[in-house]
Parts: structure tokens; sequence; C-alpha cells
DNA sequence: GCGTTACACAACCAAACGGTTGACTACACC
DNA sequence: GGTGTAGTCAACCGTTTGGTTGTGTAACGC
């Protein structure tokens, strides 16, 4: 894993540990003995996936006397919605402009329309 | 990582390498030696990331010949895009709600509105 | 002050990851 | 059939990851 901001996101929702305790924390804000509760592992591990999240931007910690309460941070999505809505938008362009010379290599080339563009230019 | 679908595309695009290579998917299919030109890495290394892209079912491969060109598949996108706006889209509803809570309590309680609110039952 | 609660830090371990090299398969071209 | 090209498979290696246990620490309740 590399550590610029965007691979640090992906990663920390790679885990389904990690994306449970972001489902959690949307729903409100929770200590890391709550977070900790419902799964089988150690406190500490839980603690250590929060810092991950915490790491990528996704959660903040504050405090209230020994208690560490977490706080989803949801403004990172933003950068992961941006990456994948850039590329989803370029391949369907993409599609379109494909779907579209097929059309025109389905139709036969009409004559004397003075279009200019003969089928083997399109297929080039 | 665990071997669900929604892991497999986090953890595939959490490294930048297949990353970039699904950014350049996205303007064209092309092969696995055109892919692996720019990286000083070697085909076989580009060539299990490929792998991992098509796992997570970000990548279709065809056959031409000895030639195995790649196509990206947008459509596993909106499996992210949905879990994202999911959560994120609850955590802006509750800090909205969390934002009509402090109003209320800005404002003070104006008497013999009947509204039944005392400022000390909403800071509960 | 003393025990308890709620966590963090450090060291360790097995498994997975990203990379390598070397050998192999599949096809095209002469 | 022989050679070159495109790509995969297999074994290996160092690093990272997700987990553990054990210890340390800050704040509360008595």
């Amino acid at each position: 894993m590399s550590d610029d901001r965007l691979s640090r996101v992906f990663s920390a929702l790679a885990d389904p540990t990690r994306r449970d305790i972001v489902a959690r924390l949307a729903a409100g804000d929770a200590t890391v003995g709550e977070l900790a509760e419902p799964y089988d592992v150690t406190v500490q591990a839980v603690s250590k996936h929060i810092r991950i999240l915490e790491d990528a931007g996704l959660v903040s910690r504050s405090r209230d006397a020994q208690r560490r309460p977490c706080h989803l941070r949801a403004e990172v999505f933003d950068l992961m919605t941006k990456w994948i809505e850039r590329y989803r938008r370029e391949a369907e362009d993409r599609f379109r402009r494909l779907d579209a010379v097929l059309e025109q290599l389905d139709e036969p080339p009409v004559p004397g329309t003075g279009t200019g563009t003969p089928t083997e230019e399109a297929a080039s």
C-alpha cells in the first residue's frame, strides 16, 4: 500500500470489519469499547482498526474523561466518489462513442450525402 | 482481506498502480504489454495486478491471438458508489438532525408556546 | 491513596502482498 | 519445423497486515 490519501482511504475500507465500523458510526458516534463489543476480537485489534480509519481521515476522535468517542468524517467520501465518477464517466462516454461507430458501420453508406465519411475511415 | 465482493473491489483500488491501470483503461482497451510499458516493474508483476482487478470484477480480458486485451467493466463502480452514498447520506442526515437540536438549544424557550420542551430535556 | 475502567503502546506471529527470476504455453511468421 | 512474441504459472523473498498477549497510563469512584 502506498501512503497517498486515496490509497489509505480505499485500503481502510477494504476490510469488512472497518466498513462495519464506518456503517455503525454513520448512525452515531461511539466509544472504542462500544465499537469493539459486537466482534469477537480484542479491544486492541479494534483500536488498531480505528487508528487506520483515523489515518485515512474517515474518523476523528475526541476526549471525554477516559473515553475516546469516535466520529465519522463523511467528507472524505467525496474524494473516492470523485475518483470513481471520473473514470466511470470516461468509460461510459467511450462506450457510447463506440456504439455510435458501430451504428455507423451498420448503416450502409448513403450515396451522395456528401458527409465525406466512408466506412473505412470510421473503422480506422 | 476478506473475499467478499466489496472488499475485493476496495482492496484492488487501494494500490496506486492498479488505480492508474484502471484510469488508462477508462480511455480505451489495452494489452498487458501496453499496460506494463510505463512502469519500471516486470510484465509479470503487472499481469498479477490485472489478475487482481479481474478478480474484483473491474476488468475483463478477451483473446486476440497471443494478445490478451483488457477492458474496463465500469458497472462494478456502482457497487462502491452505492455503499459510499448510503453511509454518507446517513451521516449527513444525522448531522442535520444534530444541527436542528443545537438550534433548538440556542433559541431560548418562548414562554407560553406549549411545546413542552424545556432546555434540560433537549440536552439529555 | 486504591482499585477499576477505558484505552494506547510494544513486541511478537502467521498469513497475505508486491515484487522478483525462471520455466512454460500459445500463437504468428518465415 | 524453428524462431520470436505475448503472456501465464510457480517458486521464492522481504514487507505489510491483522491478530494476539502483556504492560503502561489517564481518569473516575470510593
